[in-house]
DNA sequence: ACAAGATAGATTGCATACAATTTAATTGTG
DNA sequence: CACAATTAAATTGTATGCAATCTATCTTGT
């Protein structure tokens, strides 16, 4: 009887549970973020705002790792939103500047506290948590240059 | 001058690392599958029957983590592509089992080169992949009575 | 200066995901 | 047994993601 190869069983591979981890981590924020009527995207973007300030869609989906057909109708709902508002930048009319409005900046003393009820649904130990936190920027690392 | 808060820095979280990790690597998985003509989640799908044989809707989205509303259109798909099949249950007429066709079943053998081309985007040491993958399944494992 | 190439966003098309609802079938209970 | 409650899929509606393409703008080489 041939043996079953192990290479393709779901337990031994690294992008499924990472791809489960991941939907149920996000799923963890949704019943937390739909409060506030955005959604997990939303709230990346949000936070890119937030930390780094008005900046442009390329520069958005390079932290965030998106692109544009995933960023230009979902920044369009975050301004109808009156979280953000787009700018043509006038240096480059190619480019378009995405800055928090008032609302948006606002909106951040709420949010600080969400990180931590979602790392509450996380049962991992402090120390367990920097590994893994240190195993996935390498593995996102490891994907840059190929 | 008030301290950004650590907590909503994206660099301090873990979900959104393991949620870029996921996308960029099932994005290592589309050159390969398409040139079969099928997408990373369908793929999972084989996998499972595969490893565990003719099984219901049910069974298949709590292996996989996947409920009826994503199953139910990609298997109709998977069963277009003649890949496999779905059969109600006689025992129980709101069950569909699904069951590899021999074309389905055929196919496995070229999919088990699939994982060893994937696992050489990771550039993880094989003690860092097994300490990543025990976190992700202690992680997913954490949410589950909650 | 100007045509060719490069770049930033927007658009289109397709494939998930998942909540919420609906439909059909089964089960549990008085 | 009758019927309420439960369950499994399917359906509906919304929101991503991303490849491929299109459009407008900018840069570059000559």
């Amino acid at each position: 009887m041939a043996k079953y190869p192990e290479s393709l069983k779901l337990e031994n591979q690294i992008c499924f549970p990472l791809y489960v981890a991941s939907k149920e981590i996000i799923r963890k924020y949704q019943p937390i973020l739909e409060k506030y009527e955005i959604t997990y995207t939303q709230y990346l973007v949000l936070m890119a705002l937030w930390e780094y300030g008005k900046q442009s869609v390329k520069e958005l989906g390079g932290r965030l790792y998106l692109d544009s057909g995933t960023l230009t109708p979902l920044l369009k709902k975050l301004e109808k939103k009156h979280l953000i508002s787009r700018i043509k930048d006038e240096k480059d009319e190619r480019s378009v500047l995405i800055e928090l409005t008032n609302e948006g900046k606002a909106f951040r003393n709420e949010a600080e506290k969400i990180p931590l009820e979602v790392a509450q649904c996380v049962k991992l130990e402090p120390e367990e948590a920097k590994m893994l936190h240190k195993l996935l920027y390498k593995t996102i690392g490891g994907f840059i240059d190929e």
